[in-house]
DNA sequence: ATAGGGTTAG
């Protein structure tokens, strides 16, 4: 038997440094089970104290307790929340042979714990071993694949407890399963659970109600969301909650928002889920001004401090285009987590701060913030997007060798950009045939824009084809191609692709900019002559290109696609969406004020050329968001370098 | 103060 003192003669030290330390009474597994999981496992896998658990001579008994199952049932939460394999496995054993039965709840918990960390092979086999399974053994095994989003194992078990062992599923079963299928967009499987909740009469259970508006609003079925709003006799704020995102994430922020007001009149106060349901409509509307709005109301609410929410926050400035605003949210979260660095990381990545990223990878390791794979993906991207070859290089190295992280398919296409930036198109071409993931789009375009960029066209058309062939729909790919053909001046290269672009029934997708003015998006495309301040606009647009023109700059038409006469080239690229933005912002803002525009694709070449000499010749600092970055343009230098 | 469930940031 091992008591509290045999086991303190090796223990001791350690634990008695603890705070809250009372070895006698489940205190002290309750107290580390939710103050520090990680260290209470430390604690128990430490191997002196593990080995006497696991020594066949002592007939172990977990330490001076009556109910040693209750403290085992601790130990299994805390490793549960530790999502460490092998404390799990240790566990496991220790659980056999300290009392040679895995069944009942302690059972269930296992089972829990192992498909949560992914081992469903392990869950299962312990699973089938367990004599006497009940409902919440089921639903503990079915709410551990939901965890990890297998669907099909969720419906496997489902029919196995239904059909073969004739157990009577309940609500709780049915709403992990519609949580994995709405997590999965199995929207046939999350309806055919609908229908079995209608049949068993379990629409009362709000969560379960929660869970199908969840998958209809993430599937884009709004309709079948509205239709189950209304008739749903109970919601709460989860609900409201749910609405606002489903709303926000299928193109109707505008509504969402609208059913953030009638819940507030419906007496409801706001939680961390609403704002960040809101921070999502935000970004999709693109409106500074909202974004202010609900960054007053997370203050109001005192939601600042929750972690979650701050991260939101500043990831949505630094999306808008202001990331000093990100920056200012950051300096006031305590102890910023791995997610709220990265965050702010991946903000300086996109608008070109490579040094600033390396700042804040190198502040957070410093701290001892642990990177992970979303990290070292942004990270990457800084320094390819600042050119930062070398550092980059060394990142991808110490990626793996120092931080155990193996390069995903992100991570190769942005080692393929920063080494195709830097004109290294065959390092960058073995990079990719060595990889030993296949290389998907992302990989084989970053490739393609280096082949354009450094006019490499046999290189280019052979990954153009690689493209094709992995996107044969996607009409960007033919658009690059045949760009890279007229920069080339090889128009009938150019125009074959086009006409089978055109055969394929592939339609370019028109390029239209965005810019917000008094509480509205002004948007804009090509020659567009719909806007109400169109006279003013083309002429502030026609003095500026003036004046440009008088310092001496030529179009690039070679960003035009077509082949036809210089002057009506000219005329064309005069009136992209772009110029149009920058010309009404120039007329709407004030002096000192920078002029922020979206676009829905990636920058024109001589739009870029021109934001520069304008942000030269007016004074100001033009941000413009592609569909890749943002560029800064300021005193005729663009963040990006020219190179994007 | 032992077991199962809805929304959540990079």
């Amino acid at each position: 038997m091992i008591t509290a003192a045999s086991c303190s003669s090796s223990l001791l030290p350690s634990l008695q440094s603890l705070p809250g330390f009372l070895f006698k009474s489940r205190t002290f597994f309750y107290f580390h089970q939710i103050q520090n999981p990680q260290r209470f496992c430390k604690l128990f896998t430490q191997k002196r104290f593990h080995n006497a658990l696991l020594s066949p001579q002592s007939s172990v008994q977990f330490p001076s307790h009556p109910n040693p199952d209750i403290l085992l049932s601790y130990l299994i939460s805390a490793v549960s929340s530790c999502s460490s394999i092998s404390y799990c496995r240790a566990i496991h054993s220790c659980v056999i042979k300290s009392f040679n039965y895995t069944d009942g709840f302690i059972g269930d918990q296992l089972v829990s714990c192992y498909t949560r960390l992914g081992r469903a092979d392990d869950a299962r086999n312990l699973f089938d071993e367990m004599p006497n399974k009940d409902l919440i053994s089921w639903n503990s095994l079915i709410s551990g694949f939901s965890r990890r989003g297998y669907v099909d194992k969720c419906l496997d078990a489902f029919f196995r407890m239904k059909f073969e062992m004739g157990i009577e599923t309940n609500e709780v079963t049915l709403i992990s399963i519609t949580s994995a299928c709405a997590s999965r967009g199995a929207v046939d499987e999350g309806k055919y659970i609908h229908g079995f909740a209608l049949k068993l009469g379990v629409l009362w259970e709000v969560k379960l109600v929660n869970s199908l508006i969840n998958l209809y609003g993430k599937s884009g079925y709004l309709d079948a969301v509205c239709r189950l709003v209304e008739t749903m006799p109970v919601g709460n704020i989860v609900s409201w909650n749910l609405m606002i995102a489903s709303h926000a994430q299928n193109g109707t922020a505008a509504d969402g928002v609208g059913y953030f007001n009638l819940m507030r009149r419906a007496g409801m106060n706001p939680d961390d889920g609403t704002v960040l349901s809101l921070l999502e409509a935000c970004e999709n509307l693109g409106l500074q001004k909202l974004a202010e709005g609900v960054h007053g109301l997370i203050t109001k609410c005192g939601l600042y401090a929750n972690a979650t929410v701050a991260t939101g926050l500043l990831d949505l400035y630094a999306k808008l285009g202001r990331l000093n605003y990100s920056l200012k949210v950051f300096g006031e979260v305590n102890n910023p987590d791995k997610v709220a660095w990265t965050a702010m990381l991946a903000g300086n990545a996109v608008h070109g701060n490579g040094r600033e990223a390396m700042e804040l990878f190198e502040g957070m390791v410093k701290v001892g913030v642990e990177p992970d794979h979303v990290t070292f993906t942004h990270l990457l991207s800084a320094c390819s997007h600042s050119g930062l070859v070398k550092e980059g290089k060394n990142y991808f190295d110490i990626m793996s060798q120092v931080y155990g992280i193996e390069p995903r398919l992100d991570h190769y296409s942005c080692m393929v950009d920063l080494l195709g930036r830097s004109g290294l198109l065959n390092d960058a071409y073995e990079l990719v045939k060595r990889m030993p993931l296949k290389p998907n789009s992302a990989v084989w375009g970053a490739l393609f824009g280096a082949c354009r960029v450094y006019g490499n066209i046999e290189l280019g058309k052979e990954v153009a084809e690689r493209l094709f062939s992995l996107d044969p729909s996607d009409s960007r790919n033919y658009i690059m191609l045949s760009n890279m053909y007229s920069a080339a001046g090889l128009w009938r290269d150019a125009s074959k692709v086009r006409a089978l672009m055109k055969e394929k029934g592939l339609i370019r997708n028109p390029g239209c900019s965005f810019i917000e003015h008094g509480n509205k998006i002004h948007r804009f495309a090509v020659g567009d002559r719909s806007h109400p301040e169109s006279e003013k606009i083309y002429t502030k647009l026609e003095e500026v290109i003036g004046k440009i023109r008088g310092a001496g700059f030529v179009s690039k038409t070679e960003f035009i696609l077509h082949d036809v006469e210089q002057a009506v080239k000219e005329d064309m690229i005069s009136k992209h969406s772009e110029k149009l933005a920058i010309a009404f912002g120039l007329l709407v803002t004030n002096a000192g004020m920078p002029i922020i525009i979206t676009k829905n694709l990636r920058i024109c070449g001589d739009c870029h050329s021109t934001a520069k000499l304008i942000s030269f010749i007016e004074k100001r600092t033009i941000i413009i968001r592609d569909s890749k970055r943002f560029h800064h343009f300021a005193a005729g230098i663009c963040s990006c370098g020219d190179y994007w």
